[in-house]
DNA sequence: GGACACATGTAACGGGTTACATGATTTC
DNA sequence: GAAATCATGTAACCCGTTACATGTGTCC
């Protein structure tokens, strides 16, 4: 089936990162540098890319006919404003209705963890802490956000709902993550290699995923 | 500066999918096909990669004298088999000494919430199951892993511990998603439009990460 | 004896990455 | 006026992907 949806001479089919863009500049016209900015400020999360990678998928758009771009002068070097298209808006559509590729994660730290037993206990430790500061980080830039949003600095308040459950749920995650690392690092802290407990345990451990982590003491 | 750790003919530096090949061949040898299979009921959870790749890089992994290997001919086609030398073994841990690479999260559906505004509320309900089949989806392999060694039947029980670790981790965020999805179809059917509550609402839903989801009636 | 899952790869392409380069603006 | 940061890209490479190809047990 190809159900291109309105090309001539066969463009390279949009990634997910084109729609991403897209979805930006249905809100309004950016340029490539506040497109960048959005990536950082919001899906980054959840859909990271190199920043040069936002600066060179908006001029497929436009050879796409889903954007306009426009240049305006700032001094001598010049910056290019992009602008969506009724056709961009339709594509835009026509992708959230379509079904999505599945969630994917990764994780050096946890890989490092999984096969712990050929270093250190200290290096078992420090791949925990890593996760914990990772899942720091994140939840306080969720916390900012709702404070720039309190303080009436945030934009577009009237989607911002949309945001939130996005957030709630990136929070919910690295809760989670934060409050297993605390028991983790608690628990190895008393293994005194990095293999630890028996397989016994291992089930026991995995039975009770949603309960709360029990005293390491 | 460079630290390799002893390559002659300065052959591409290793990535981390080389290590985590190295780590399961640290348990034992293992056939490209093995190999696969341990991705697959273990580290594809944490760092996915093609079956294909898992095919490749043991060739690299030899080449920079990580590992070794041995052709055994099972009818016709003959199969490689992979051991990993000294060498490897001290890269491996000099791996497990070093940093991390910050996690990183991907998820199609999760954009689609973000953009949800171009859409329909069908749209935006069907992104949330999917993120919450997916959720369940992986809670049942764990369990799955959890009965398998409960029966005695699992893989180097002495090391299970590790796996546990992780599983458990994987588990509460996957838990976290499932009771996200579930508090957010509800909230959602009851909202008009798909941009749905204001931007108080929103700072109050991030601010309650942690707490338990208020009922929807 | 055909179908189907299991097993074992190869080839080619490209999206995304890292690295580089340079202009404008603010700060001290 | 120099240092740092913000702003705006380009170029090249490569890891990982998708797509393909074929062998081998086994089930009915």
């Amino acid at each position: 089936m190809n159900t291109p949806v309105e090309s001539k001479s066969q463009e390279r089919a949009l990634t997910t990162t084109s729609y991403a863009l897209l979805g930006a500049l249905a809100l309004r016209e950016h340029s490539t540098y506040e497109l960048a900015n959005q990536m950082r400020m919001g899906w980054r999360y959840f859909w990271p890319r190199a920043e040069s990678n936002v600066y060179a998928e908006p001029k497929r758009l436009v050879a796409a006919g889903l954007a306009e771009s426009r240049t305006e002068p700032t001094g001598d070097r010049p910056r290019t404003v992009y602008t969506i298209t009724n056709a961009g808006l339709a594509a835009l559509a026509e992708w959230l209705a379509a079904s999505s590729s599945p969630q994917r994660y990764e994780s050096e730290a946890l890989l490092k963890i999984f096969f712990a037993e050929n270093g250190t206990l200290e290096d078992l430790l420090a791949a925990i802490r890593a996760l914990r500061d990772d899942a720091a980080a994140q939840l306080g830039h969720w916390q900012q956000v709702a404070n720039r949003y309190e303080a009436g600095e945030g934009q577009y308040p009237d989607r911002f709902a949309l945001s939130a459950l996005v957030a709630r749920l990136l929070g919910e995650q690295q809760r989670a993550t934060a409050g297993w690392a605390e028991w983790a690092e608690a628990l190895v802290s008393s293994w005194g290699t990095p293999s630890g407990a028996d397989a016994r345990w291992g089930v026991e451990t995995i039975r009770a995923t949603g309960e709360a982590f029990p005293d390491g003491s």
